[in-house]
DNA sequence: TCTAGAAGTTACAGACCGGTAACACCCTAG
DNA sequence: CTAGGGTGTTACCGGTCTGTAACTTCTAGA
């Protein structure tokens, strides 16, 4: 018998994820332990067999996000291989999906504004991992051919990134609605010059 | 005798003025009205004798930081009387002054993150105020004699929310940085349009 | 000077939070 | 069959949170 949440695997696998799905949706602050583990139906005690604090657990949960997030750069190069430009628009096409209405936004960015303690341990790995993501913008922007990529990737990144928060303030029928219209914009103008 | 915080002023603006401060600095639920009162030097019951709740108390800090940034329009037009492009970078310049390091970014899209239940009574109220922002920028694209009003205006937006948010992943040194230069960029673009 | 309303003080209620202790249980490997 | 590790259960600790009650003190205006 399956549990609704997930199959009925390892109670660290049900964790960690119903805790994303719920960080996610409900923020990491207001979500407690209980909930989740009840959601994930287990308990607060073999929460802290697997994570030795609420903090560790919210740092699994921004690891395997990201992860999960890597993951799509290897469908890009699946779909169009050594096709540089092909997968810079299948970023595109990508990141406005993510803009769906009533969507919570980026994990990351949603927990380094809930997490305004300047020392949180999730800090640095927030940091590491969004650096991360860049340099990998970066690289496809340069590979694509593009002359200036750092600034082509910022730009793109920038959007995105205001894409995702402004959603959460207005709705997807505010400026994010305009987003593919931009980077494709964008992108063209970056490879005329 | 002052007090620090301000002027020995009636205790409603003082509260006013510390949640403001305080929201902005550690998140809305990151401090509790007790420190907010402590802070402005009264005590819990007077805080509630002027505002019902909490999430009252929200609503009013956030109406306030608008009314602020309302006020720094005026001070366009004051600079640039008439000169709808002047003022329009003069708005970028501004904009990238929010981008100094340390900066946590704007109290609506904050709250907006933090406050992640649908039917907060705080979400009306910052769609109603970025709306009104968003309108503002249209109005001066429109006025700058900019034939993609709303496109640039968005784009802007979107460009400068976005800056904002990444810096408090990724500090002043990641791609907010390139902000000036982006918005710049882009205003020659739609003006060459 | 007297008075009314604003502000301060103390204590408390009720809920939730992260985290731990002690113990019972189950299920699989040997 | 048995032993042991992973898991579930219950209860609890100390702290924090929003919000309120009852009472005292202050202060400005008539």
């Amino acid at each position: 018998m399956t549990d609704g949440v997930a199959e009925r695997s390892r109670p660290r696998d049900r964790i960690l994820e119903t805790a994303q799905d719920m960080f996610h949706k409900h923020g990491i602050k207001g979500v407690g332990v209980d909930a989740i583990t009840e959601a994930a139906g287990t308990n607060k005690m073999t929460l802290y067999r697997h994570f030795e604090s609420k903090d560790e657990l919210i740092i699994e949960c921004l690891r395997a996000t990201a992860a999960k997030a890597s993951r799509i750069w290897d469908e890009f190069e699946a779909e169009h291989p050594g096709d540089k430009l092909a997968q810079l628009h299948a970023w595109v096409r990508k990141a406005s999906q993510l803009l769906s209405a009533d969507s919570r936004g980026c994990d990351m960015a949603n927990a380094a504004v809930e997490l305004s303690e300047s020392d949180h341990p999730a800090r640095r790995v927030i940091k590491e991992l969004k650096e991360a993501q860049r340099e990998k913008l970066v690289a496809l922007c340069r590979d694509a051919g593009i002359g200036q990529a750092e600034l082509l990737a910022d730009t793109l990144s920038l959007l995105l990134e205001g894409a995702r928060v402004s959603m959460q303030s207005v709705g997807a029928e505010g400026p994010s609605a305009q987003f593919v219209r931009m980077a494709e914009s964008l992108i063209a103008s970056f490879r005329a010059r």
